[in-house]
DNA sequence: GCAATGACTGGTA
DNA sequence: TTACCAGCCATTG
């Protein structure tokens, strides 16, 4: 839900951008966007995801697990598909092993 | 400004 | 394996 002004932090600006410099087929957990973005947690990230994702593929970033976000994972499930990210046996949750990206275009 | 909330994570049992 | 917990920090009321 967008701030009352109607206007993102700058911090959430920042993630977002980041968000969507992550290529198709890749994704990043919430510690990994806080780590490499320098600033808050993964705790925040998700705030801010929960705040404004809906502007961002916030499918590409997922828990530490591998498991999409949301209360909708068959939209994120979808979107896998669609991008060729890779799976683990279970078709529930990505492999991180394949699927992490390293940040390094 | 303070307290509650949560799309988090790693440790412990 | 699942369940619970403390620490985490931007956002909201």
């Amino acid at each position: 839900m967008p701030r009352s002004d109607g206007y993102p932090s700058e911090y959430a600006e920042r993630v977002l951008e980041f968000v969507r410099t992550i290529p198709a087929g890749k994704v990043m957990t919430y510690g990994d966007v806080a780590e490499y973005l320098g600033a808050g947690s993964a705790r925040s990230v998700g705030a801010v995801m929960a705040a404004w994702g809906a502007d961002a593929p916030w499918w590409r970033v997922v828990f530490a697990d591998g498991t999409p976000p949301s209360s909708r994972p068959e939209r994120a499930l979808r979107r896998y598909t669609a991008e060729d990210t890779p799976l683990l046996a279970d078709r529930t949750r990505v492999d991180l092993g394949r699927a992490r990206w390293d940040g390094r275009p």
